[in-house]
DNA sequence: AAACAAATAGAAAACGTTTTCTATCGTTTA
DNA sequence: TAAACGATAGAAAACGTTTTCTATTTGTTT
């Protein structure tokens, strides 16, 4: 009830009639020796007050926090929610503390945010970037703190960074579709102001083998409820679609996408997959539970995260390995949203 | 680069060759009076060593970390991914940061997410219980931090808890339902473990006037994936459902459950709305993103996590209302996932 | 029996801040 | 012209920890 008049070290130490040092040897069990009675008295006191260790102190004086800061874009987004989740369960795990910021979207609140994150003396900072600028980069190791980047892939090969292999992915979505027998198939796209957007479209386009791709691509995002803006991006590139209509089957960029095209074309009367094949990319967990259920090519964000997490732990300890980019494979699954071209 | 060696108030006060008294004042730009020279020399020097304040110092010496902690079961629930986009804005906007830990729907682990927070200090807890047991309540209470609840009811009304009016939302989907002429309605559940799942069965119940109810519960959640157990639960209703069929429509206790069931039985032929109707409960984003898109009754998370924050907030800088337990309003989403019965 | 090592304990310095005292000025005020 | 005041500045005491020194014992080895 009554505020702020918290207990401290010190109580502790003066109930249990000895020094606040070996309180806190007691306390931390450190190896020190003590006698088992002092350390009784002490462990007593503690439990009667219901001392519970300032952090900051203590954070203070060791000089490690044991939080992480973590920037993504968005906390809405399934796929970055599942990466978070991923980050959250390792962190946990190994006794560190997440916290963490959205960037919404926007090169200048990431760099809000690092800042923050640096001024809070995190122990180190996992993120996501946006953009291919190097600004976040520089800040980051001008402060001289542990990064590791995830999700998109930084132009420095040598830093830390969790990514996919972005091209791969998109040359298997399209690689697949061919061998269904597809043989013009177009491309719905968001902008391709990350590098992750590109190297899909380059996959994509690489994996079309002798067959004819088409590009749709949405303007600017507008900022707000992304989740959403994303899905009715996927409705509106229906619509540009059909205008001319020469493709048998289309890729996504990301699920939300797709999951927004199929609905569009059901609500247009055009059946998934029997008039036309959807395939997305990312596979969050949204993807089984769309109707139909989208065939996509899976870039488990949940791993991701954990990987991420594990590395920047891993150096925080001094286990460093020198990681470098690691692109993580994906991986086709195959559901009920495409349909064989006879 | 080099890690560990950060720059310090009291390497700005040499460089600007004053003490660290001054310095600190005009760092933080306080009223004090100080001749208009020093301050440009304490802030050129500032700049130019790059000085980023260490928060831990500062809140370990003002008592105050501007850190709120926030828990809820799940991160990857959108309902709560929402209402954690609403937090996190609310705190940004007013000088805070949220640290977000999840329950995993676990009752231990929401207690000892609890017990972090206390230990770092937070200034104050936003809270989403999960069962209607008060140890936590007593707990934040014992440790005399300031805490508001939501999302689920707590006993005690006195406490500041931000949540919604269940019962009303259960009874506008009933009520919706035999307006448009049904006769036979079932409901789909989880287990009744929390107040809101009760308090919604109830409202369902008490909407139906001189129409049936029939319930369908499913049992116990797996722990796991939860947004895809909850999906998959969704469509095993069904089957249970459609072992004897005697409604004429659904409402499901979340949107979650309401798309896994409407999957299931477009994909057992049975076509919605035309077949059967479904109403769900909750309003996430994804409802609109539904084939065909879901009637549901709106419980905005993103305003409850928003009001929450506003309320702790404006609690700990003193501007105390006693609010007490206020329970937000429920609308109706009309979207295309109910016919009328004729 | 002397010497040394280990066990046990506390004093005090440090971590990076903020803030309360004092202290020194010029300038008013009476 | 003395007293009082506002402006300006710094020393030093906190905040709650951990940890390095010392300082006692006690036990063990020669």
């Amino acid at each position: 009830m009554k505020k702020g008049n918290r207990i401290t070290i010190r109580d502790v130490s003066l109930m249990a009639n000895t020094s606040i040092a070996t309180a806190s040897r007691v306390l931390n069990n450190t190896g020190y020796p003590v006698s088992p009675d002092m350390k009784a008295r002490i462990l007593k006191a503690a439990k009667d007050l219901g001392y519970t260790p300032n952090m900051l102190g203590k954070a203070l004086k060791t000089g490690k926090s044991h939080e992480i800061g973590v920037v993504v874009p968005s906390l809405l987004n399934p796929y970055y929610a599942e990466a978070v989740n991923g980050i959250e369960r390792e962190c946990n795990a190994r006794g560190y503390t997440p916290v963490f910021c959205s960037s919404d979207n926007n090169p200048e609140k990431e760099l809000a945010n690092v800042e923050f994150l640096i001024r809070m003396r995190m122990d180190g900072i996992l993120l996501s970037k946006i953009e291919y600028g190097d600004d976040v980069i520089q800040r980051v190791s001008r402060a001289g703190i542990s990064t590791v980047y995830f999700d998109q892939p930084v132009a420095d090969e040598n830093l830390p960074c969790i990514t996919y292999d972005f091209f791969e992915a998109g040359r298997m979505a399209s690689e697949y579709l061919t061998s269904r027998g597809h043989r013009r198939i177009a491309f719905f796209s968001l902008p391709f102001d990350r590098q992750s957007r590109r190297s899909r479209y380059e996959g994509f386009m690489a994996g079309l083998g002798e067959a004819e791709g088409y590009l749709y691509q949405s303007p600017a995002e507008n900022e707000g409820v992304e989740v959403l803006s994303e899905f009715q991006a996927g409705e509106r590139l229906v619509d540009s679609f059909l205008k001319d209509r020469n493709a048998t089957a289309v890729v996504a960029i990301n699920d939300l996408i797709a999951i927004g095209a199929m609905n569009a074309f059901s609500k247009r009367g055009i059946a998934v997959p029997s008039d036309i094949s959807v395939v997305g990319l990312d596979d969050i967990s949204f993807a089984a539970m769309s109707n139909p259920a989208l065939t996509t090519v899976k870039q488990p964000s949940y791993e991701m995260g954990s990987a991420a997490a594990k590395v920047l732990i891993d150096s925080l300890e001094g286990v460093e390995e020198e990681v470098g980019t690691v692109r993580m494979p994906p991986s086709l699954v195959e559901r009920d949203s495409v349909c064989d071209l006879v």
